[in-house]
DNA sequence: GCCGATTTGTCCGTATGTATC
DNA sequence: CGATACATACGGACAAATCGG
């Protein structure tokens, strides 16, 4: 359900530039003829397209107009820019996800997990140890730390399920973003035992280490995320802007 | 130099931003008390907070405010959702950044070159390897294939200053966009002999495939960059737009 | 090279909706 | 409930780039 005329208009042209009822390579009509086609101002149709730009679907040039430059890409990758859910992730690419909770501990932080975690000290966490899996195959070993007083009530029942839906729907948080950092570190033991990885073959895997924040401009979340080096494939469309 | 309104005044509140000027964890001041500030219009204004927002910088919760959210992060990090090159970041990072021609060939793209790359069958290219040092430590291993129609006259020369500067100055071409894939995959006999690696340490390293674009949407570059792992971070902010 | 038509980029002012407090 | 703050949408004006005659 589109939350705005121009998110409606966005998620259309979107699924059209799929659809390839536009050239590859080629101008999309002009703005002026596609205003009349959504019934908007101007501006409107604009913010869609420049959504698109972001997506890395068209690009646009003043005085020439606005090309089409998708291209069908492997949907196995793992995200692209957004915050996805592993259950939204699994469902997208219509596999299989399942999830095993491994640990699922409370605990107050420390010094050692504090400088880790960037909580302060002493605050409430859970500590929730998972691994996801893909059509049976382990790929990602998660660590997560959740602020208590911002997530309460959290089960190992609901971390088997899905968090976020938990978080989104039942405590009505809002979650904005997530700074993260990706890194390539050497495999331990825990790796090796629950991603059945080997060291003799890949003796490091893609980590990525997430901060993320709610509405209320606290950061709930810390997240290790661990993911087999075979399996993991992080797709970015990046911008020039450049000092012109 | 501001190419626009809406550029400077995101330029001045990322600055201030950076430089302490607003609490952190705080909200800024109002949309309407900064109109008067800037003298411009609202949508101006928004225009630069959006620019912001999806730095990481602030978040906006409607109804409440914009929250400054900025974190300093370590300044090594390699790349940030825009396209930079390997000069650029050097001087950022204030760092002594070298950069070495291993080979410098013209080719015409076969089966397998093109198959690789996403040229057609038949491209002119020009084909240059290259390591990236800095401080004298070799952190990145080049593949570069360009299109010598679209970037015509590269020489060895240009290669090791630096081929976006030649690109953008001299050639006057317009670079948009790029699409990137980050994977983790096995050390090379050239990686290891080049990066300076043991196998027995690190047998991966971190490649990012990048496809780059012109404004005459045709795409003149691919590039694999392949990264030291105990140097390689790459930095992202990632939006939650869910399906609400 | 100039001119005019087309197309995208920037900016403004205003009105209305929605969330927070 | 009212005041405040951000979100969406509209319409208009002018600038800047492209392209064809």
């Amino acid at each position: 359900m589109p939350k705005s005329k121009y998110d409606a208009i966005y998620k259309d042209l979107k699924l059209k530039i799929e659809a390839g009822d536009f050239p590859r390579g080629e101008l999309l009509p002009s703005e002026n003829s596609l205003i009349p086609v959504y019934g908007c101002s101007r501006n409107t149709l604009r913010r869609a397209i420049a959504r698109l730009v972001t997506d890395g679907y068209v690009q646009t040039i003043q005085g020439k107009g606005v090309r089409n430059i998708f291209i069908p890409v492997e949907q196995t990758s793992y995200t692209i820019g957004d915050i996805e859910t592993f259950k939204e992730s699994s469902l997208r690419n219509q596999k299989n996800g399942s999830t095993r909770v491994l640990r699922f501990v409370e605990l107050t932080a420390d010094e050692r997990v504090a400088g880790r975690t960037g909580f302060p000290v002493g605050s409430e966490l859970y500590y929730i140890q998972r691994v996801h899996s893909l059509d049976g195959k382990p790929l990602i070993l998660n660590h997560n730390y959740f602020l208590k007083s911002a997530a309460p009530g959290l089960t190992p029942e609901i971390a088997e399920q899905s968090i976020y839906e938990y978080l989104e729907n039942t405590l009505h948080m809002t979650i904005v973003n997530s700074k993260r950092v990706i890194t390539v570190e050497k495999i331990t033991e825990i790796d090796e035992k629950y991603l059945e990885l080997n060291v003799n073959d890949y003796n490091c895997l893609a980590v990525i280490t997430s901060h993320t924040y709610n509405s209320d401009g606290v950061m709930f979340e810390f997240t290790q995320s661990r993911h087999r080096p075979d399996y993991f494939r992080f797709q970015d469309n990046a911008l020039r802007r450049g000092n012109r």
